[in-house]
DNA sequence: GTCTATATGACGATAGAC
DNA sequence: GTCTATCGTCATATAGAC
């Protein structure tokens, strides 16, 4: 089969499996479950992936990579802390109206209950690189003199809660609406005097 | 058998349930390693509880009430609001070092997943407490007036995300060594000019 | 590569003796 | 109330035909 069918045929189970995975947790999804979804049968499923752990990793990776690519670009366009974040914030909004799914996925799922991932989340690549920025800022004299941890949380911990709320169907508005009044909480608990 | 005997085993088996939740996760944890931890049998535990579900739930009641309690008394003794939600951040940060597992399971465990329960963990009692004060809060001119769920996660979405990096074992130090920086941040984000 | 059929095992829950 | 033994179910994963 060409490659490009299979890969096509594998980013279907991926987007499936993602669908589930989300909606009804990965526990409470079976192997079936895609399979049937997708009308691909046991066997040609389990030839695309070794086992349901792996795909839930390839997923968590590709969405993961995704992200850390979208802060480079990010870090490359903006030069200034706050306009870095900002464009973070704004971005994962984006994101959360276009693709929820993905972003549930990425924050708001115990990947550690299925997958053998050794790190938390925010041990991975994307916070590292948000880490980074706001070190910098502080060193710039951007961002106020405090714990880094304490810095970095402050400014993200906020937008990322709103969207929780927003996946959780709490908020009524697009998250976008919010991005103003949202970055203004979170840019003045840091900003320097 | 005793009233109290008879309540005491039940609270045993919460206890280790609610250890085992934590540790390996809901759907990780078999009847079976609930019982053999305690050294009882399966029919005894059948006898306290009529399944897995309603151990969960029992757990997620009783730890919700008595952070709503808490609430309670918070707002009884602090009648400014800044006073208020420092001091239900102290408490947050204070518990997490007493009881994470409790503090782990009320906020960070997706109950939707294995509990046939309607509402959001936001939308619970100690939520909706924590939302009230925000808003006297703005009418009393002690916040500033933006949308009342900006503000209340400026507010708190912080402090709770140092919880979740604590009880992931990403912070050293205990959390109460964070309470004012975090708290500071906090309430610039809201705090009317 | 794709399918059907099935092996294997675990888990939740119950029955019934004591 | 407490125990042991067991039932029914379902999920993951594999075997083997095509």
């Amino acid at each position: 089969m060409r490659d490009s069918k299979k890969q096509e045929r594998q980013e279907k189970i991926l987007l499936e499996a993602l669908r589930l995975f989300t909606e009804k947790g990965y526990f409470n999804t079976s192997v079936s479950d895609i399979q049937a979804a997708l009308n691909l049968s046991v066997g040609t499923l389990y030839n695309y992936f070794k086992n349901k752990e792996a795909i839930a990793i390839t997923l968590f990776s590709n969405i993961e990579n995704c992200l850390y690519e979208a802060l480079c670009e990010i870090e490359r366009k903006h030069l200034d802390t706050a306009g870095r974040c900002k464009a973070i914030v704004h971005h994962l909004f984006d994101t959360t109206e276009r693709a929820p799914a993905s972003m549930q996925y990425l924050f708001y799922t115990k990947h550690r209950e299925f997958m053998a991932v050794e790190k938390s989340v925010f041990a991975s690549l994307p916070f590292l690189k948000m880490k980074e920025m706001v070190i910098q800022g502080q060193q710039r004299g951007e961002i106020r003199d405090i714990d880094a941890d304490v810095a970095l949380v402050a400014l993200f911990a906020g937008p990322m809660r709103m969207i929780s709320l927003r996946i959780d169907n709490i908020l009524e508005r697009p998250l976008p609406t919010y991005l103003d009044e949202s970055w203004e909480c979170a840019w003045r608990s840091v900003k320097a005097v």
